[in-house]
RNA sequence: GGACGCUUAGCUCAGCGGUAGAGCGCUACCUUCACACGGUAGAAGUCAUAGGUUCGAUUCCUAUAGCGUCCACCA
C-alpha cells in the first residue's frame, strides 16, 4: 500500500535508469539523440533541465515504442570559460597572473577538471535524465583530439582554412581573439571629445570628434566626406597629430559621415574596423599602439607607454586640454563591443590568426535546410539560420589561450607552416620539404575555438574518423534540441562540419526550444540575485514535477516564466495521481492480465476506457510533433478531470456496496442501510459482483495507461507506482486493439455527468446544505428513465445528493439535455426567483438559436459552408430549440405554483 | 536601420476559420471514509487597434501601436 503521503525523496533515489539507458536493440529502428554537451566546470542551470527533460522525455517515449534508442552524453571543454574560472582560483590565492607556464596551467585544469566534472553528470542523474553514460565522452578526450586535428588538416588542405593577418575582435582581458559571435554590442554611457588638430603651418584646425582619443598616437590621416563643402578646401592639406606631431593628411572618404560628429573623422586604421578599410583603400600606414592586455605600447611617447587604455584616455583627455587642443566634451550613450565571457571592452586587432572560410561551407548547409533534409521547428527558425549563413563571415578560430584543442601546425626555422595530424608526420614533411633531417619544428602556441570541436559532436561521439557501425547506424538520424540562443553557435556549424567530414546531413530535426527566464521574463543571472537552482527544486518538489512543469510550460516559440508556484502546480498534480493509486489500492483495482477492456459492459467503464484511449492517442501525437505541452495538458485532464473527478466518484458508492459471498477488500463499506435505498442492490446478486468487477479492473486498468503514457515525462514516480500495480516492465499502452467509441454508452454517462453538475448547480444556488438529500424524477422523451434513474440511484445519491422517486408532488424541475428533471425543493424554492433565473437562461438560449437561425436562412452559407458544418448547425438548432421547449415548460409549472 | 516573435479572464499561458479554454488568483459552501498539494458551485474576456479577404474572423492578409529578441550601427 503507498504511503498516505505523497514524498518524492523517498523514492526517486531509489530508481536508476542506467540500464535501459545503455541497452541496445541492434534489430530496431535506430533513434539518436545528443546531449549538448554542458562544461565541465558548470553546475546545472534551469536552461539545460528544460533541455535535458525534453530530450528524456524523446528518448523515454522512443523506447518505449520499441526503437534501438542512443542517448549521447558528454561533458565540453569550454576553453575560455574554463580556463578563466581556474585562473580565477589560481590567481585569486594572491598568485600573480602568468606566473605559471603553460604546462603547469595545463595540469591543474586536467585536475579541477577530474574533480569537477562529475558533479554536473550527477546532476543530471538526479533530474532522471537516462543518458547511457556508459558511452560518456569528452571534447578532448583521445578520440576527440584525433578527430579535431583530422577535421583541421583535411579542412587546411582542402583550403577551407588558412591563417592571416587581419583586424579581429580581440579581448585584451584573456588576450585572444575571439570570433564575432563571442561579441555582445551593449549600451553605455560615454562621452565624445571634440579636438582640434591643427592645420600644418597655420593657426586654422580642423576640429575631430572621437570616443576614442587614446588612440590618437596611432591616427594616419583625418577623413571627410568627399560631398561634404564644408572641409573641400581642406582635402590634401595636411594637419599635426597632437603629442606626436606626426604630420597626416585629410582625406575624402565615403566614410566620414557628414552627420556625424563634426563631419571630420580621425583614421586609425590598426584599431577600427572601418579605419582600417580606409587605410587600405588609401594605403595608408598602419601605427599599431597597444599590446595584447590593452596597454600602450612603444609607439607612444614615453609617458603613456605601459598605460592602460582607460588610463591613457584620461590622460590624453587632461593633457589635451592643458595644450587648449580640446574644444569640448559631451556625454552621448552609444553601444559598444564588449567580449561575452570576460565582460571587458574589445579592442580590434590585427593579428596572425587562422580562419575557417565559413562561407564555402555554408552553401551545403543553407541547401540542407532549404531541400527540407533538416527541418527545425518551430519552423521559423530556419528564418534567423538562412539570415545568419547568408552572410556569413570568415570564422576566426584560433586563440591564444591554453586549454584546447592545439592547432595541428608546425613552423620551419623559416617559418614555413606545416599542417599535420601529428607531430611526426610534420617533422617527415619537413625533411622532404627541407631535404635534410634535423629540423627544428615550433607548434603553433594557439588553441582551437571551443565551437570547433563542438561542431564536430555528432560524429566524433560516434566514433569519426574511423567508419565505425555507430556512425553508420545513427548519424543522420538524430534528433537536436536546443536554445535558440546557440542556433549560430552550434546548430549551423554542426550542419555545416557535418556535411563537411562525411558528405551527409548529421540530424533531421532540430527542436528549439524558449529560454527559461524568471517570473518577471528576465534572464537569470547570478548577479540579479534570481537564479532558480534546479536541483533545489527537484530537493524541495521532487524531480518528477521540476520535468512536468517544464514539459507543461514548453510551448514553441516562446520563452518560459518559471517560479516556485509554477513547480508546486506540476506537484499537486503528482500528489493527485498518487492518491488516486492509493484510492484504487483501497478498493481492491489491482491490475489484471487477464483483464480485457473491449469485454467491459458498464457504461462507466467505457466512458473512461473511451477517454483513456483518446489521451493516449493525443499523446503520442502531441510528443510526434514536439508538442511537450500539449502531451502533458491531456495526461493532467485525463487523470484529474476525467478520472478522478468523475470515473473515481462514480464507482464508489457501487464499489461500496457490501455484498454477500464477495470478499470486499475495500474499506468503509458500510452504507448506511437507510441511505436512500442504496441497501435495495443487496438483493442483487452475481450482477453486481461482475459490474464490481469490471469497475475495478477498468480502474486498474485506466490507471496503468495513464501512468505508462506518464512515464516519459515523470519516470520516477511512473516506476514506483507501476511498482505498486505490480507491473514491472515499462511499455508504453497499446490500445489499438481498444473499440469503445463515443457510443452510446460513453453518451449515456455524459449525460449523467450533465444531471449531476446542473442538480448540484440548483441546489447550490438555492443554499440546500450538501447533506440534506432530495426527492428526485425525470422524463425523457427518447429514453427510458425509469431504468436510467435506477441504474444510476446510488450514484446520484452520492455525487448528486437526490433521492430517486417514482413520482413527486410539489416538484420544480430543471432542463438537462433532452430530459427534464423534477426535484423536490418542498418549501425551499423561491418560485419568482426561480422564474427569473429561468428566464434569463432562456433568453441566452434564444439568443443562440437567433444566431444559428440567421446563418442557416442565408443562402450563401448553405451553399458555401461545408456540409458538416452544416449539419453541426442544424444539430444545434435542434438541441437549442428543445431545450427552449423545455424551459418554456419548466416556467409554465412554477407559474402554476406561484 | 533590417528581421523575427508576442499582445486572449486580475496574473501566467493554451487555442486558432464555424458555440471563448486551463492553471493560479478571486467569491460562496464543504475538513465527506484517495487527496485541503483537496472537493462542489460561481464571478470574470468587444481575444491590442484599424482596415481587408470570407457566407462567417480571436483565428487568414495588410497597416498601426506597445512589448521582447536577434542581426547591423563604435566619430
Amino acid at each position: 500500500m503507498l504511503e498516505k503521503k505523497f514524498d518524492p525523496k523517498s523514492f526517486e533515489q531509489n530508481f536508476s535508469f542506467e540500464i535501459e539507458a545503455s541497452l541496445r536493440k541492434p534489430e530496431a529502428e535506430p533513434f539518436m539523440v545528443l546531449l549538448p554537451p554542458p562544461n565541465v566546470t558548470g553546475s546545472l542551470h534551469i536552461g539545460h533541465s528544460l533541455c535535458y527533460t525534453l530530450q528524456d522525455i524523446l528518448v523515454r517515449y522512443k523506447r518505449l515504442r520499441g526503437y534501438d534508442v542512443l542517448f549521447q552524453p558528454g561533458l565540453d571543454h569550454a576553453g575560455i570559460v574554463t580556463q578563466l574560472l581556474v585562473e580565477k582560483q589560481l590567481y585569486g590565492g594572491g598568485m600573480e597572473r602568468g606566473s605559471l607556464s603553460r604546462e603547469q596551467l595545463l595540469k591543474e585544469i586536467w585536475l579541477w577538471k577530474e574533480d569537477s566534472g562529475d558533479i554536473i553528470v550527477n546532476q543530471i542523474k538526479i533530474l532522471g535524465i537516462s543518458c547511457d553514460f556508459s558511452r560518456q565522452r569528452f571534447t578532448m578526450d583521445d578520440g576527440a583530439k584525433k578527430a579535431v586535428a583530422k577535421m583541421f588538416v583535411q579542412l587546411f588542405k582542402d583550403g577551407f582554412i588558412y591563417r592571416q593577418k587581419k583586424m579581429v575582435n580581440w579581448d585584451p582581458f584573456i588576450g585572444s581573439a575571439i570570433s564575432d559571435l563571442e561579441v555582445v554590442e551593449k549600451e553605455v554611457d560615454g562621452r565624445s571629445w571634440h579636438v582640434k588638430y591643427m592645420l600644418v603651418n597655420s593657426d586654422d584646425y580642423v576640429t575631430v570628434v572621437t570616443t576614442r582619443p587614446e588612440t590618437i598616437f596611432g591616427d594616419v590621416a583625418v577623413a571627410v566626406n568627399p560631398d561634404d563643402h564644408r572641409y573641400s578646401h581642406l582635402v590634401g592639406k595636411m594637419v599635426v597629430v597632437p603629442f606626436t606631431n606626426r604630420k597626416i593628411p585629410i582625406i575624402a572618404d565615403k566614410h566620414a559621415d557628414m552627420e556625424k560628429g563634426s563631419g571630420a573623422v580621425k583614421i586609425t586604421p590598426a584599431h577600427d574596423f572601418n579605419d582600417f578599410e580606409v587605410g587600405e583603400r588609401h594605403k595608408l600606414d598602419i601605427i599599431e599602439i597597444m599590446n595584447a592586455r590593452g596597454e600602450l605600447n612603444e609607439n607612444v611617447p614615453e609617458i603613456f607607454q605601459k598605460m592602460d587604455r582607460f588610463k591613457a584616455r584620461e590622460k590624453v583627455v587632461e593633457l589635451l586640454g592643458k595644450k587648449e587642443l580640446l574644444v569640448r566634451a559631451e556625454d552621448i550613450r552609444h553601444t559598444i563591443p564588449f567580449g561575452d565571457r570576460s565582460g571587458v571592452a574589445l579592442e580590434p586587432r590585427i593579428t596572425y590568426q587562422w580562419f575557417v572560410d565559413a562561407e564555402k561551407l555554408s552553401i551545403p548547409a543553407i541547401s540542407a535546410v532549404k531541400d527540407g533534409k533538416i527541418r527545425f521547428i518551430p519552423k521559423h527558425w530556419e528564418n534567423l539560420y538562412f539570415e545568419w549563413l547568408s552572410k556569413i563571415r570568415p570564422w576566426c578560430i584560433s586563440r591564444q589561450i591554453w586549454w584546447g584543442h592545439r592547432i595541428p601546425a608546425w613552423y620551419g626555422p623559416d617559418g614555413q607552416i606545416f599542417v599535420e595530424e601529428s607531430h611526426e608526420e610534420a617533422q617527415e614533411k619537413a625533411v622532404e620539404f627541407y631535404g635534410k633531417n634535423g629540423i627544428n619544428l615550433t607548434q603553433d602556441a594557439d588553441v582551437l575555438d571551443t565551437w570547433f570541436s563542438s561542431g564536430m559532436w555528432p560524429f566524433i561521439t560516434l566514433g569519426w574518423p574511423d567508419e565505425t557501425d555507430d556512425m553508420s547506424r545513427y548519424y543522420s538520424k538524430m534528433t537536436i534540441t536546443t536554445g535558440f540562443d546557440i542556433i549560430f553557435f552550434w546548430i549551423a556549424r554542426m550542419i555545416m562540419m557535418g556535411i563537411y567530414a562525411t558528405g551527409n546531413i548529421p540530424f533531421r530535426d532540430v527542436y528549439v526550444h524558449g529560454l527559461v527566464r524568471d517570473e518577471k521574463g528576465q534572464k537569470m543571472s547570478k548577479s540579479k540575485g534570481n537564479v532558480l537552482d534546479p536541483i533545489d527544486l527537484c530537493n524541495k518538489y521532487g524531480a518528477d514535477a521540476v520535468r512536468y512543469t517544464l514539459a507543461s510550460m514548453a510551448s514553441p516559440g516562446r520563452n518560459i516564466k518559471i517560479n516556485d508556484r509554477a513547480v508546486e502546480k506540476g506537484r499537486n498534480f503528482l500528489t493527485k495521481l498518487w492518491n488516486a493509486v492509493r484510492f484504487a489500492q483501497m478498493h481492491g483495482c489491482l491490475s489484471n492480465k487477464k483483464f480485457d477492456a473491449n469485454t467491459v459492459n458498464s457504461p462507466l467503464a467505457k466512458w473512461i476506457i473511451y477517454h483513456v484511449k483518446n489521451t493516449v492517442t493525443d499523446v503520442e501525437q502531441a510528443i510526434e510533433n514536439y508538442r511537450f505541452d500539449e502531451a502533458t495538458r491531456h495526461i493532467y485532464r485525463c487523470v484529474w478531470n476525467y478520472l478522478c473527478d468523475w470515473y473515481m466518484e462514480f464507482i464508489k458508492p457501487i464499489l461500496q456496496i457490501s455484498h454477500l459471498g464477495e470478499e470486499d477488500t475495500s474499506v468503509g463499506v458500510d452504507v448506511d442501510a437507510d441511505a436512500g435505498g442504496c441497501s435495495r442492490f443487496k438483493d442483487y446478486d452475481l450482477d453486481v459482483l461482475l459490474t464490481k468487477n469490471d469497475l475495478r479492473n477498468t480502474a486498474a486498468w485506466a490507471i496503468l495507461q495513464l501512468v505508462r503514457a506518464l512515464y516519459p515525462f515523470c519516470p520516477f514516480i511512473a516506476k514506483k507506482l507501476m511498482g505498486e500495480i505490480g507491473i514491472v516492465d515499462t511499455e508504453w499502452p497499446d490500445l489499438s486493439r481498444i473499440n469503445v467509441g463515443f457510443d452510446q454508452s460513453v453518451k449515456e454517462v455524459e449525460f449523467l455527468k450533465n444531471v449531476i453538475t446542473s442538480i448540484r448547480s440548483m441546489k447550490q444556488c438555492l443554499r440546500i446544505p450538501v447533506g440534506e438529500k432530495l426527492p428526485v424524477s425525470m422524463e425523457m422523451t427518447n429514453s427510458d428513465a425509469n431504468k436510467f434513474m435506477a441504474d444510476y440511484r446510488d450514484v446520484l445519491y452520492r455525487m448528486a445528493g437526490v433521492v430517486v422517486e417514482e413520482t413527486l408532488t410539489q416538484s420544480v424541475s430543471i432542463v438537462v439535455d433532452g430530459a427534464v428533471i423534477k426535484i423536490g425543493f418542498g418549501e425551499k424554492i423561491d418560485a419568482q426567483r426561480e422564474k427569473e433565473r429561468l428566464c434569463d437562461e432562456r433568453l441566452k438560449l434564444v439568443e443562440a438559436r437567433d444566431e444559428i437561425l440567421i446563418r442557416l436562412n442565408n443562402s450563401e452559407f448553405l451553399e458555401k459552408a461545408s456540409e458538416n458544418v452544416i449539419i453541426e448547425h442544424k444539430e444545434r438548432l435542434e438541441s437549442v430549440s428543445d431545450k427552449i421547449q423545455k424551459v418554456d415548460y419548466v416556467i409554465q409549472s412554477l407559474e402554476i405554483i406561484g
